[in-house]
DNA sequence: GCCCATCCATGACATTTGTCAAGTTGCCGC
DNA sequence: GCGGCAACTTGACAAATGTCATGGATGGGC
């Protein structure tokens, strides 16, 4: 929603509504009626799945300045997937039929509308590459990296939500993210509460980038 | 792009293009521009990722009368996957400036963009669920049961590209493949080179929607 | 300060999956 | 029919991950 061009802003800000949620709680559940594109202000919202067996498939997490619900907004469909407060949250909401009525002056704000989609689309497409294509520990090294400000040299990067929810996210137990962590040590990463240190960006790029098949003939 | 709206479909198809794959062509590749929005008028087509360290993962396969590339040919940026014909294929291409030309007309025509950008969304999020909520046999279960005509009672089922594919489709290798049919033989379903003979459709279900966990509990 | 709940790390073990190698099957051209 | 190729299956083994149980740290409430 970021992209959207300046002159809309206002208008939907008047029609938009406010919300405040706790930590833990549910801004939505999959298969509602979508009520229309969820913008969070503060806080961090994980949106997931829960298939038959009761296991939960963590989809994607937002932080303030993202927005979801775009496209399922606008088909007036069910949601396909549940959304709860991971910390305490501020959250708008847009009706759909706001961002309707504006399309019809605008088709740039399809364009805009579009390109959130895509931009969902693509972290889809990247979390399922990764979750095909790398190992475990893989993935947690892709996680810090893509936390992390600097391109080389050495940094800390801030946790930025509990590690259950990590784990989740890069599609594991709490416990193999654990062990992840572990086996992160010789690239130069040291986990301390909430907060990791990496010695050198480029070694664990390398690290993530490795071939998992080879890594054992290394020593 | 099915549910576009009839009197559109007539000058879209006077400016596309249409063009004939041998099976294993490249159409396009990770990067490239996007050069339009691509239907598959014939044919079988797989999108896949390439990662750093060579391995290919299957994001999507696409069949005759589905379409891919809408939300990146509108935004005009590189393709975030590739594309490959995996049988010999007739794919037409509608260049994004007729599609943006006509949302300018009509903007009805974004809802159907957004339509189709959003079936593909909500297909990535179930392949996320289903990797990370499912063991491969179980995955296999559902793909078969998605090919299946019939609701309940018994079917037969034809296997529509080759195991390789089906297994980087379901995240495996065909190795994994193999042994998964055979976990499925309990359950019913009997392989005979690209046919799968399902004895009866609940049973399958219910043995992919079993929490992999207690499987083995069940004696 | 102390207790307790929560989060996290670790170990032992079962299961699953990948890897490599070998064997089987079916198909095609001759 | 025969060779030869490609697709597939199977087995043995290693690595990765999940499961369950345990114990340690942290931080809030009293």
């Amino acid at each position: 929603m970021r992209s959207l061009p300046e002159q809309h802003v206002e208008p939907l800000l008047a029609r938009a509504s406010f919300h405040h949620f706790d930590r833990g709680e549910t801004i939505f559940l999959q298969d509602e009626p979508a009520k229309g594109v969820h913008v969070v202000l503060d806080g961090w919202v994980k949106l997931y799945r829960v298939s038959h067996n009761g296991a939960e498939a963590v989809v994607g997490v937002f932080a303030r300045g993202q927005s979801f619900g775009e496209a399922v907004a606008l088909r007036n469909g069910p949601y396909p997937v549940s959304a709860e407060a991971v910390t305490a949250c501020e959250i708008m909401i847009i009706p759909a039929t706001s961002l309707v009525a504006m399309m019809h002056e605008d088709p740039d704000v399809c364009v805009s509308i579009l390109a959130s989609t895509f931009s969902h689309l693509h972290s889809l497409v990247e979390q399922l590459e990764q979750l095909k294509a790398q190992t475990g520990a893989q993935r947690v090294a892709e996680f810090l990296l893509s936390l992390c400000k600097v391109s080389q040299g050495s940094c800390t990067v801030n946790l930025p939500y509990d590690k259950v929810l990590i784990a989740g996210r890069l599609g594991m137990k709490p416990e193999s993210l654990s062990r992840a962590f572990a086996r992160l040590k010789p690239a130069g990463v040291t986990i301390r509460r909430n907060h990791a240190q990496i010695e050198d960006v480029d070694r664990l790029r390398e690290f993530a980038e490795e071939d998992p098949a080879h890594a054992w003939s290394r020593h």
